[in-house]
RNA sequence: GGGAGAAUACCCAAGUGGCCAAAGGGGGCAGACUGUAAAUCUGUUGUCAGUGACUUCGGUGGUUCGAAUCCGCUUUCUCCCA
């Protein structure tokens, strides 16, 4: 019996949106070797989750014996792609766009093998920057009909609200990147995020064009709840990959919370763990989700920072929901010892660790019972915090039902 | 290039001289109920200080005892005409 192709294997994981010829995709995938590329804009320094779910497919490519090049937008970022946006992105800065481009390379690193060039990272700044104008509209500009891009659904939106021309552009460049791709290293299939079906196609059909090679496009679908928002978001902003800034603990708990309508989804996406037992899962109902969660939370959480952390995050997560317990990855704020002795309002330490945006935040919460001191509802607002309250230095202080975070006490 | 209109808090959106820190909705946060879920209900949602002060309605300069609201200039955006 062969091995199963890949792209099923995709497939029934649900990442596949959209596919250009189904059937010459699935005989090419089946052939290892193929050499694919998808793009990431370098527009935060981490990645998040959004861009996960896009790592995990490389990923799956790669152990299916395909090579994939991650190509960083540092020449398209200084653009920016209007696909499906409502509003102008803002332009960033080369040396902000070159710092980001570093830090995703590392991040990827989590999931994508590059040793021997089984992977390659490259940067259409490369290309880009150097492009003589006159040339590109002559050689590539003339391969494109404006009344098309119009009609494209992903500027839809944008013609109404206004494009600029910079923006307009865009769809040349990426097109232009497959281009530049396929040639210098036969790359022979784009994958993106079901926004960038336009603009794959727009590289396909330069590439038929040029090239009088037949490519391949494939699009999986964004990870949105069941309600079809975005995932990822969060009051604070995004879920991010780097440890900086989100803590593990966090990240952990946001997948252990996510809605029961998506822990599959997750599942499949997000992780590893085999169909079979995902399928098992399925079958669960009501409560029993909780154990899908737990699992989902933790395979996502040793992907990216390690099983030492994930077993670390699921532990204080037991212990914190079944009783008093103690975190090494929860966000942590150090107090001096001597602060105590002057009286250090239970306020002042909220406002310290960023708990709150501001004090009067920090009041509300008090005040409707928000704020918990080792599982104690803090009641009065001048409250302060004494020895007492730390056990070997340490205390955890919780807002609401699930944000916690570690005060700890030095002798400094 | 000519003309018309718009800019309000996280987002949408009321407010056209004092009763406006500014309606309503969304979103957020907290409480209750739960399964660390959803739905629902309640409270809350500028800042700093405890019953008051300060900053805010694109920017700026005026008028006025008093401005988000009136006037001048300016910036940005949208629409119509070229």
């Amino acid at each position: 019996m062969n091995k199963e192709n890949i792209f099923d294997v995709l497939n029934e994981r649900g990442y596949i949106a959209q596919t250009t010829n189904e059937e010459a995709i699935r005989e090419r995938l089946s052939r290892p070797g193929l050499t694919f590329y998808i793009g990431f804009d370098p527009t935060a320094d981490s990645l998040h989750v959004g861009h996960f779910v896009t790592m995990m497919v490389m990923a799956h490519m790669q152990r299916a014996g395909h090579r994939p090049i991650a190509l960083l937008g540092g020449g398209t970022g200084m653009i920016g792609d209007p696909s499906g946006r409502s509003d102008l992105r803002q332009v960033l800065s080369p040396q902000v766009i070159q710092h980001n481009v570093d830090r995703f390379r590392e991040q990827m690193k989590i999931l994508i093998d590059f040793d021997d060039d089984r992977a390659l990272m490259v940067n259409n700044a490369d290309w880009l920057i150097g492009l003589n104008y006159i040339e590109f509209i002559r050689e590539i500009g003339s391969q494109f009909s404006v009344n098309r891009m119009l009609a494209a659904e992903c500027y839809k939106q944008r013609y109404e609200k206004g494009l600029t021309f910079l923006e307009f552009n865009y769809m040349l460049l990426q097109a232009y990147d497959f281009l530049e791709l396929y040639r210098n290293f036969n790359c022979e299939m784009q994958l993106g995020g079901d926004d960038q079906w336009s603009n794959i196609l727009a590289g396909i059909d330069l590439i038929r064009r040029k090239e009088s090679k037949e490519v391949h496009g494939m699009t999986f679908n964004l990870l949105t709840t069941s309600e079809g928002s975005k995932m990822g978001k969060t009051a604070k902003g995004a879920v991010w990959l780097d440890p900086e800034k989100t803590a593990p603990f966090d990240f952990y708990q946001y997948w252990r919370n996510v809605h029961d309508a998506d822990v599959i989804t997750c599942l499949k996406l997000l992780t590893f763990v085999p169909m079979p037992e995902i399928r098992e899962y399925g079958q669960a109902q009501g409560a029993e989700l909780n154990v899908a969660k737990a699992r989902l939370a933790y395979e996502v959480t040793k992907i990216v920072h390690g099983e030492e952390q994930a077993e670390i995050c699921k532990k204080q997560a037991e212990a914190l929901f079944s009783g008093p317990g103690r975190s090494d990855s929860m966000p942590t704020t150090t107090l001096r010892k001597s602060d105590l002795d002057s009286g250090v309002l239970v306020l002042d330490v909220l406002e310290l660790a960023k708990l709150i945006p501001s004090r009067a935040e920090g009041r509300r919460l008090i005040k409707q019972g928000g704020i918990y001191v080792n599982d104690v509802a803090v009641s009065d607002m001048r409250q302060t915090l004494s020895a007492n309250d730390f056990d070997h230095d340490e205390m955890i202080l919780r807002k609401g039902k699930k944000v916690f975070h570690r005060v700890l006490l030095s002798d400094e």
